[in-house]
Parts: C-alpha cells; structure tokens; sequence
DNA sequence: CTGAAAGCGCTTACAG
DNA sequence: CTGAAAGCGCTTACAG
C-alpha cells in the first residue's frame, strides 16, 4: 500500500548534492546558483516530488490549517460565507478545518482548545448567540491570530467582519416609512446578541430620523429567532390595541413564520401589513408573497475574513488588527413590501 | 507570543524519568508500571501537557485528519451531512477538512490530489455528477482508505453509504398510485448520475408492479436539475398532448418549480395533478401547497459513512470493504399529494 | 555558492 | 519495568 516515498534526501543523492542545498533551491533561496536551482527543481517536478507537510509544519511550526467555527453549518448564510472562505483558502495554500458550536459557549470553547492543540495557524470564528462569556474567546487570542466573522462581539479586540447590519436594518425600515407605514413592528433576539442589536439600532435611528415615536408594544424579543417564533409572535401582534402595518423580522425564517401567519388570518400583504426578513435565503423567494428582505453577501464577507487572517498569520498587517470591516448588504425589493 | 510549551522532554525532566518512559506511560503501554503511570498522567494533567499532533503526526505517518470532498456545500441536506460528519469525527478524534468540487471532476481531482499531499488519513467522497471519469477517484482509492457517500458510484470498488433511492422513489410513485394516479411523469438528470438513475429505476419497477405502461414523454431528463428546470419542464409538460397527472421531480427544489408552474396556470394540486420532491429540504414547508417528498436522514447518513472510513483507517474491518449500505429514506406525504 | 550537523517532539526496537 | 539511541523529513545557523 505504501508507495515509494521521494523525499530531499532522495533528490539530493541523485544529483550528488546535500540535502540542505537542495532544501534551499527548492525554497528560492537567494544564495543558491540559479543553475542549481533549476536543475533541483527540474527533477522535483519529474519525480513528482512533494514535500512532507507534516515535518515542514513540525519543524516550522507552521501547518496552514485555519480553524473555523461557525454556530450553524446548515444556515444557508453560513454556508456561503463558508464557500468563500474554502475559496480563498485554497488560493492562498491554506487547509480549512470546521467545526460547529450550535451555539454553545461551552462546545465552542471546546472546539477552540482543540484547534489550538491542534496548531491552526489562525482562527476564524463566528460566535455563539450569547456573547456574554468571552473569556475563552479572550485567551485564544492571546496565543494565536482570531478573526470573528458574522456573529462578532465588541467585547473581542481583534478584526471583525460584518455586514453593515445596522445600516442595513435602517435601509429596510425606510423603505417601509416610504410606502407609507407608520406602525412597524421588529422581532429580535433578547439582548447579547450582537447582531441583532445592530439592527434594532438601525430600526432605531430610522424611527427617529422620521420622526416617529417608538412604540414598546412594537417591538418583541424572543429567545430564539425561527419561523416558530415568528409565527407566534405574529399571533401576538395581531392581538394587540393597535396593530402594526409592517413587522420587520431580523431573520427570513421568522418573516416565513409572519407572512404565514397574516395568510391564516387573510391580512393582506402588504397593503394591511407589510413584511421584511433579513438574509435572502432560499425561502424569501418561494414564500408568497416573495419576501423583502437584505441580501448578505456571505462569499465576500468569508472571503474577507480568511484574508485578513491570513495576512495576519503572514504578518503583512502591522498589530493594530482590530479594524471593523462592514460588508454592504443591500435591499432586495419584492411582493411582501412593494405594492403601496 | 510563544508560551513556554511542556514536552514530554521537561515532564521527564521533572519526574527524573526518560522521555520514553513518560512516552509510554501516557500511551498505556502494559510495560509501564501502575504506580509510574499515574505519576506521568497526574503530572501531565496538572502542567497541562498538550501533545504536538504535529510531531506525532510525522511521526507515525497518521494525521487524524479526514477529507471530505462534496459538490457543493451550500445544499442543505449536504450540510446536515457534514453535521453528522463532524459530530462522529470529534468523538472518535478526528479533524475534518472540507473542500467543494463544485461538480466539476477536474477541481474534484485536485481536491482528492491536495487532501493526498497533505496527508490526510482517509478520504469522504461525494462525487460530481458526471461519474464517467472516475480514474483519478480510482488511484485516491489505491493509496489510501476512501468511502463514497450520497452521490456515489458503482464504477469504484468500495464501500458507500446512500440512502436507498430506488425503494423511497418506488414507495413515492407507489403513493401516486394508490391516490389514483394514472400517468405519472419523472423529472429526472440526464444519464451519468447515480443518485437520479436510481431514483428513475424505483419509478420504473412500480409502474410495472403495478402495471402501468412507461410513456417515454412523460419521463423528461434534463442538465442541471434546478428551481428553473422544474419550471420549464412543466411548461413543457403542459404543453403535451396527454397532460401527466402526477409529477415526481428527483429534487425538491425542481419539486417547487414544478409547483409555482402549476399555479401560474391555476391547476389544482393535487387534484389535476399531484407533485412530489425528494429531500425534504426547508423548501418544502414553505412552499404551498406543502410539498410531498421524501426525508433523507443526512446525519446518519454522514455519520455513518465516517464510521466506516475510520474502522477501515483503524483496521478493525477486513479490507472486503466494499460494502453498500443504505440508510432508508421516508416518505412524507403532505398536501401536494395528500387529498384524494 | 555549498555542505555537515543539529534539532523540532515524538515513538519504538533494542538492550538490560 | 526502565533507559539510551536512532530516526521520521525537513530547515537553518554555522562554517568554509
């Protein structure tokens, strides 16, 4: 089973040489004749050389694996980012291993130690919806390059990489002060999660750029954002004094959830009420009415990620790493919102 | 940055012991006397002595790294594999690298090349769709432990894990049937894909157990099996001159084509004609009417198919390793099929 | 411009 | 039951 293995040793008897010069030709080592250098390189090639990553890791301590973690890899946002950064990952020779927290603080801090233990070159991580526990987070930082990605946290002094959520979220909630609504409702997560803070933030401002006064009866937080909650909430809503004309849902899965819901009891969407998720997944353009919601450009925001941690790792950044990178995400206009 | 690293070398040191002997005391080697081992062990646990993969690794020529190659990972029920993957893979003490292939066998070849080099101990395939060039795929196989999964092939003698696609499309077109469908009509790929032939042969055997005549117009084979497939196909379909009145499409997302389609033409499913996917992807609730299809259990699939690579990796199967195993699909039945 | 030698951290055949 | 030594394949400070 095993095949005969070439190795530097094998090259440098072959062409009467030492292992170290060979080492070096291969590795363009300014000292080596550049007759040498394509002679060593001319018979790696032929004899399909390739160097043994695990003594070079070993012995450089270097292994060009990035570890990533994600709470979710089966959200079709995280798979996107996910593809991007495999992409980029690749160009840049670098190995990608991936393990999911399910938004666990206690699973996630488990799968950094063993990436670490591991010797990843770098972290990329996403975080657990509650962000409140960082410590595990703090300490991997302090030994080895972390980036977070999507889910960040500014308790976390490294470079980030988001969408721009919270402008994002105003562009939606103006969209929907445009067509004329004046009671819109947001569904969030509770507090701790940054991303979802974000955008009520934006639902915020846009408010109270047009003046309008924030209504508490307005805005519901749940513990988990899915297309149950949202069906529940919407239940609620519509069991209130003063029911909103639009519902601003921070996830598609739970704008799914709304619009279902306003079907079941024939609120006509949007003229009665309006809708708007966050994502564009999948199920915003299979839902009826099509949904509006933001579009996150997952490939550039993974892509962005892995790069500026490899640079990083390089060392082609100086440390002053904990810039704030904001990908912009854009308003996607559909049924759910575009009728007056 | 470094922290100071503990080596078997400095617990050997403190312990006034040889590094062998501290060596063999963490690997349980029967040798080592009881008294010795729990010394080495409670030292090593209280400094916190984390093992170099790395050194080992090179060591041993055993890296404790599985690859995974899939065509696309942004598929959902692809990645509720990979969760299955990775959860068995932490528990057996594995690391998981991931690459896409992006149905395409020449970056598949690549992948298999990279995964190779860089020394992965075995390797998770599902394949491109186009399985006709399987050498690169075959010579993987002859270096090293590899175990096919999902999108798989009868060309290359190993084990693979699929679901049983031929019986899940039988019992769905037997489920046709029984609701008193006559002419039933199959969305399938063009030849060359495993997974859609079968689902095609289950489509086959239960119009003839059930003696219905194949009609070569209503068995349409296309590309790229898509959203947009299913609705030109069903353009075309309604175009014929003896209109199907079921339509099973090999994919849910087809599935939805194929019901959008429907609408847009007020055809009453399932009434005028009955619709049924396969995967039951997050698609088919959203979609209404609430789409028939069949549930693949990824996790378990993904999971079983690690514990077969890594039984082969470990040794503990004969090397008769070319099992199929078939994890059973179900049926779901929901309202593009259910009422009569 | 090239080579001999040491060493990265581990395991294991050999010796006692 | 324990230790000394060699070696996995590579890189690099030192020497010439």
């Amino acid at each position: 089973m095993k095949k005969e293995v070439v190795t530097l040793k094998k090259l440098a008897q072959i062409l009467d040489l030492s292992t170290s010069t060979v080492s070096r030709a291969l590795n363009d080592h300014p000292d080596i004749s550049e007759e040498t250098r394509t002679k060593v390189k001319n018979l790696a090639q032929s004899m399909n050389y390739v160097p043994n990553i695990f003594a070079k890791g070993f012995r450089n301590h270097k292994t060009n694996i990035i570890g990533v973690v994600v709470p979710n890899i089966t959200h079709y946002f995280t798979t996107t980012m996910v593809r991007g950064i495999l992409e980029e990952a690749a160009i840049r020779g670098y190995r990608v291993i991936i393990s999911e927290s399910n938004n666990d603080v206690k699973k996630q801090t488990e799968m950094l130690n063993t990436m670490m233990q591991f010797g990843v070159d770098g972290i990329l991580a996403s975080l657990t919806k509650m962000t409140r526990d960082v410590d595990a987070v703090l300490q991997t930082l302090n030994k080895l390059p972390l980036i977070l990605f999507d889910k960040v946290s500014n308790k976390i002094p490294c470079t980030q990489v988001t969408i721009n959520d919270e402008e994002a979220a105003y562009n939606a909630i103006e969209h929907l002060i445009n067509i004329e609504k004046k009671r819109i409702a947001i569904i969030k997560e509770r507090e701790f999660s940054y991303t979802s803070e974000k955008r009520y933030a934006g639902y915020l401002r846009a408010l109270k750029e047009h003046n309008i006064k924030v209504d508490d009866k307005l805005v519901i937080s749940v513990d988990d954002i899915s297309l149950e909650q949202g069906k529940r909430m919407t239940n609620h809503l519509l069991s209130i004094k003063n029911r909103p004309d639009a519902i601003f849902a921070i996830t598609d899965s739970a704008a799914v959830g709304v619009i279902q819901t306003l079907k079941k009891f024939n609120i006509k969407i949007p003229e009665d009420i309006a809708v708007i998720g966050f994502s564009n997944s999948r199920l915003s353009t299979v839902i009826e009415p099509n949904l509006t919601t933001v579009d996150q450009p997952g490939e550039t925001i993974g892509r962005n990620a892995i790069k500026y941690l490899i640079d990083e790792i390089e060392n082609k950044t100086q440390i002053v790493s904990n810039k704030m990178i904001e990908i912009k995400g854009s308003l996607i206009i559909r049924d759910s919102t575009f009728k007056v």
